[in-house]
RNA sequence: GCCGCGUUCGUCUAAGGGUUAGGACACCACCCUUUCACGGUGGUGAUACGGGUUCGAAUCCCGUACGCGGUACCA
């Protein structure tokens, strides 16, 4: 029997969640419902001087929009609880302690000066970045450069202080990622990170191991971000709780923005939402937005982040949740970056429109509809609308821009378009065309065609140059689906009221 | 600076030693449609560069360049 496959996301509540985030959180569900595992989230709320109020909510709503629900979380529960790590701040420091007792781990009292003074000394053209490694602890003020007693000392004062991994000097430490194959690091090159902050709060560093072994994760997936600080969690595993127990890494490509890594401001500089929802930062009083509010569905935005950085080998390219289960492979995932492209978003979301029924999209379409302060009344008349406009839609807010004639007459003709071929034969035509209309049996846009062509070859006039005014007439311009479809949304009393007031307005 | 990761049309990608290097977005043209779309057909357009290995490299190896990421008591 094999072990349950359980993976997690673990953001850290600070604002809204950006597309890079939701497709993390894509690949990590994929890839637990493909092996019939768990997907966690869990909160990783260390850092108390960032805590946000309302971002966990927010990432609740983002998870629920997408269809992408965790099976355990903080609201959820779950059998391996607290899931935010801010309570179960308590949990870490004994296995920062039992590093320190094997002598991987020790005790530092610098200041913030201190180590800023460090940092100057050490700083050179070859050296912009100083580190506090092997190369100056011993310079610095910890419980391996001091004496016991002083150390007791301080600890007994209470002096503030951190605990620290030491990084052994020389050795090679491989990774092995499921996408990228092995990766090799040394270890002289990673510096002595905090495991355990001054506050008593564990770094992310420590956190995400014992939090991972706790949990048992399986597969641990992030961002190709934490790639160069994996050396750290693979000793801490190592250390802990033996590499045998280690789950299986894979490090996700990142999502790229015009300029380097995707970022909120990418948004805003060109144009795109990079959050998958709306984020109002009321800090600083200013809003992000998010693709639902741009008019995006879940299924697309789902659909379009599972292909950037990953394809199932064939040309397939739309796809549903339950379609991405079943062909989703980590192997498959890239090892390059993607430049995220809001054109082809568009089209994901277009094909989106298209796919889904009328019945799918009458909820989304009467909320833009009601927006514009248009109350929809009769349910199946909207659906028909949809049907008859969906293929025209990019994003949701189109449906009115494509609709809005038929909730509304028009207030102003484009009368130029038909002015030059305009007469005293045509305003007969449909001076006629209205006593055709009152009579026709069953309405319906076929009848109200072949009405409007037989006539048209009574008067002898070609049914092309007749339809344009009569579009017109119905919407005030050159736009909108088939007109015969039009009026028979309209209905027979609407259509011969629009006509009749149109061919006032058309004698002015 | 140092370390790591990456590199196929403008963008997302297929092809894992033998293909006229395929598809999609975008763009252009034509067809359909006497609105606009949808749709259809076609077109422009790529293996970063230099060395190897091989009968044969987009594919394997090495260098170079470029891009990205990391280098916090942030995650």
């Amino acid at each position: 029997m094999q072990q349950e496959v359980r993976v997690r996301f673990a953001p850290s509540p600070t604002g809204g969640l950006h597309i890079g985030g939701v497709r993390t959180v894509l690949y990590n569900y994929l890839f637990a419902k493909k092996h019939n595992g768990k997907f966690i989230l869990r909160i990783e709320d260390t850092d108390q001087s960032r805590y946000v109020a309302g971002a966990e909510e927010y990432i609740y709503e983002t998870l629920s929009w997408c269809g992408l629900v965790p099976d355990e979380s903080p609201k959820h529960g779950g059998n391996y609880g607290p899931y935010r790590q801010s309570e179960r701040k308590e949990l870490y420091r004994k296995y920062a302690e039992q590093l320190i007792s094997a002598g991987q781990a020790y005790y530092a009292f610098d200041t913030p000066e201190d180590l800023e003074k460090m940092k100057l000394r050490v700083k050179t053209d070859e050296n912009t970045n100083p580190q506090y490694d092997h190369s100056v602890r011993m310079e610095m003020k910890n419980s391996l450069s001091l004496p016991a007693s002083e150390v007791d000392q301080l600890l007994s004062a209470s002096t503030p202080y951190v605990i620290r991994i030491k990084m052994p000097e020389n050795e090679n430490i491989t990774l092995h990622d499921m996408i990228r194959g092995e990766v090799h690091f040394h270890s002289h090159i990673a510096d002595d990170k905090v495991l355990l902050k001054a506050d008593g709060m564990p770094t992310y560093h420590l956190a995400v191991v014992v939090d991972d072994y706790l949990m048992k994760i399986t597969h641990a997936f992030r961002g190709e971000e934490w790639l160069p600080s994996a050396p750290v969690h693979i000793l801490l595993w190592r250390y802990l709780f033996g590499e045998d127990a280690m789950p299986e890494w894979a490090h996700f490509p990142l999502i790229l923005g015009p300029s380097g890594k995707l970022s909120k401001r990418d948004g805003a500089k060109y144009g795109f939402p990079v959050f998958a929802m709306s984020w109002n930062d009321k800090s600083k009083g200013e809003t992000t937005e998010g693709f639902r509010e741009r008019g995006f569905l879940p299924e697309a935005l789902i659909n379009l982040l599972a292909l950037l950085g990953w394809n199932d080998g064939t040309e397939k390219e739309i796809f549903t949740l339950e379609e991405l289960i079943d062909s989703f492979s980590i192997e498959k995932v890239h090892k390059g970056g993607a430049k995220f492209d809001f054109d082809k978003a568009k089209w994901f979301n277009h094909e989106w429109i298209k796919k889904l029924s009328a019945d799918d999209l009458a909820k989304k379409v009467k909320t833009v509809i009601s927006g514009k302060g248009v109350a929809v009344k009769d349910e199946k008349q909207l659906y028909k609308i949809i049907s008859l406009v969906k293929d025209r839609c990019t994003v949701l807010p189109d449906f009115w821009e494509q609709s809005f004639f038929f909730f509304r007459e028009p207030d102003q003709y484009d009368t130029e378009s038909i002015k030059a071929k305009w007469g005293e034969d045509k305003k007969r035509f449909f001076e006629n065309f209205i006593k055709e209309l009152g009579a026709i049996p069953e309405w319906g846009s076929a009848f109200i065609e072949s009405a409007f062509k037989n006539l048209a070859a009574v008067c002898n006039i070609k049914p092309g140059e007749l339809q344009l005014p009569f579009r017109i007439m119905l919407v005030g311009g050159k736009f909108g689906p088939p007109v015969f479809d039009i009026a028979d949304v309209l209905g027979k009393k609407e259509t011969i009221e629009r006509i009749t007031k149109a061919l006032l307005k058309f004698d002015q």
